[in-house]
DNA sequence: TTGAAAGCGCTAACAT
DNA sequence: ATGTTAGCGCTTTCAA
């Protein structure tokens, strides 16, 4: 391994000199230059980041941490955070929490000794607290799919309880006359907004009972199934369904199929989070959440606090978008 | 951030004790290491890894690149392997490469310069040279998902060829006089041994007929609705499927459904990858790949290689398994 | 059993 | 415009 010494033996030159036209920061003579980055090739030199992480500078990692990468959520969020790093010529490392406490506190540990320049964590079991600590450990942090109330925590969330009135009064515009929830774990934020979004759209219908929402414990797809299956025993002249996420919709959907309900000619749904699931028949209609920006936007954000500018530190609530396709679709039957 | 000097200096010993005891080698009097273990957590020492890195030793991370973290394969072998890495006290950085060369080669020169102990790699742009020459740069390498022939590389592998031909053993067994296939593309080595596993099983079949076979360019979605949609215009009287892959598995089960064809009545279906695809009606019947396996053992290996032991450089050939759902069973109509 | 000191490869302040 | 040099925090001989 060629080292920033025989890049400055070999063009004769200083290693000062050579960490200039590395870093393109102070004078250089263009022939010095030139002559360097020859050298530099000529050597197959690649400067070394650990030596330059420890010489105080930046180890040109991130990390991103999410509860688990095996929930497709998360892997649209980490392919564009780790597009828009890339572009930064940042690398991610990636962490699975589980959303377990210890094993978070564990990743802290290890992003400070690996002086990590900066963290992108959706989490829904990490305070405050536990965030604003790692800040005081000078790691820049960035909540993604969460947010803390008026901390000083920047976060990017979307707005959960707007998409959630959106697609209850679509149901409605689509004519359903009794619509139920599928609402996610109650101890998340987002499952709550959106629920809330339910009700503000729905709770003043002549029609309207509590008892037209039920709760999943997890956002899985068998979680949707047992509580369509719950909601279609409780009311079985239901004809609108609002799933808290896609995946509980597709559980849903699932449930319906079994119990012979047509979708969408006798019950319509809508998902939520707008995941490519287009795996399923009917495809499901959602509300879309821009994942891909909120993690271009988290990328953004970090580095502009990595280059020291002061940035707000709230929360940044971002816009959902209704994505119509067929379970919500008006049929006109013939004949 | 308290250093090494900070512990010796509040211990009251030297650096060189203090590192002893962290890294657990060398003697060392039990009562020292006792005030010396109290100092370290009295001052919330953390080790920094770049330091330790720079002074010629791991740096703790290994990276795991993969075409692309979207694709559902992707997320199960990254959380494998991520676990497994931390168990062993690594970190993994994730790479996305979309199958391009330059991106790869990109992300190499990362690597070196990361001093990343080892990768662990998923692609099907990368040939033997490039893979050996990373070797050459002192990264220990392990494929996954694909091998190498003769060359002195260590991979993982499913029995692609095994599994297709018991999907289509499968599937005759099932009553199937008349089973397609969907091809994945044919520059990947994986799809072309699914293939020839579905001709060995049925290919001196009297009704076999190369037409049987349609090839996807992707592993997609799409591409299986397409795929299957033109087989049933090839041939309408197929009534048994196995696909290259679930996704297209799911793809040919849209085309099915709008065509009016019922899964597993008229036809029935056989995916290949194992994803928990719970999200479709019917479930689908699946040949499994190991995925956690692979990663495990994947990791198992390259810490070994990080040991420095020596270890075979050959490719391991991964049993793979049928799981039977609905979309191949035997439905006993009534009346 | 413990300590002193020489690096690992780089950055940056200070000289020239 | 370029060079000298002192660290950054750790590991590892070599001495004691």
């Amino acid at each position: 391994m060629a080292t920033i010494r025989d890049v400055a033996k070999m063009s004769g030159f200083s290693v000062a000199t050579v960490s200039r036209v590395l870093n393109k920061k102070g004078y250089v003579n263009a022939a010095t230059e030139k002559s360097i980055v020859a050298a530099m090739s000529a050597l197959n030199y690649t400067p070394s980041i650990a030596a330059r992480s420890l010489a105080g500078k930046s180890s040109g990692t991130i990390a991103l941490m999410v509860p688990d990468i095996l929930n497709p959520f998360f892997p649209e969020l980490a392919r564009a955070i780790e597009d828009a790093a890339n572009g930064y010529g940042y690398s991610v490392i990636l962490c699975n929490s589980d959303n377990d406490l210890q094993k978070e506190m564990n990743y802290f540990d290890m992003l400070v000794s690996k002086k990590v320049d900066g963290l992108i964590v959706a989490s829904y079991s990490l305070g405050p607290d536990q965030i604003l600590n790692l800040k005081k450990r000078s790691i820049p942090v960035i909540a993604i799919d969460n947010h803390f109330g008026a901390h000083p925590i920047v976060s990017f969330v979307s707005d959960n309880r707007a998409g959630g009135a959106m697609a209850t009064r679509h149901l409605l515009e689509q004519g359903c006359r009794k619509i139920a929830h599928i609402c996610g774990p109650m101890s998340i934020v987002a499952s709550r907004e959106r629920c809330l979004g339910y009700e503000e759209a729905c709770g003043t219908q002549p029609w309207f009972l509590p008892s037209l929402i039920a709760t999943s414990d997890d956002f899985h797809v068998e979680g949707g199934t047992r509580a369509m299956a719950e909601l279609l025993k409780r009311h079985p002249d239901i004809d609108g369904v609002f799933a808290g996420n896609d995946l509980m919709a597709c559980g849903a959907l699932k449930a319906l199929y079994r119990l012979r309900r047509k979708v969408p000619e006798e019950i319509k749904l809508v998902g939520f989070d707008g995941l490519a699931m287009s795996t399923v028949v009917p495809e499901l209609s959602t509300i879309a959440q821009p994942i891909r920006e909120m993690g271009t936007q988290a990328m953004d954000y970090l580095i502009r606090m990595l280059n020291g500018e002061r940035v707000e530190e709230r929360a940044h609530v971002m816009d959902v978008t209704l994505v119509v396709k067929q379970s919500s679709q008006i049929v006109h039957t013939r004949g």
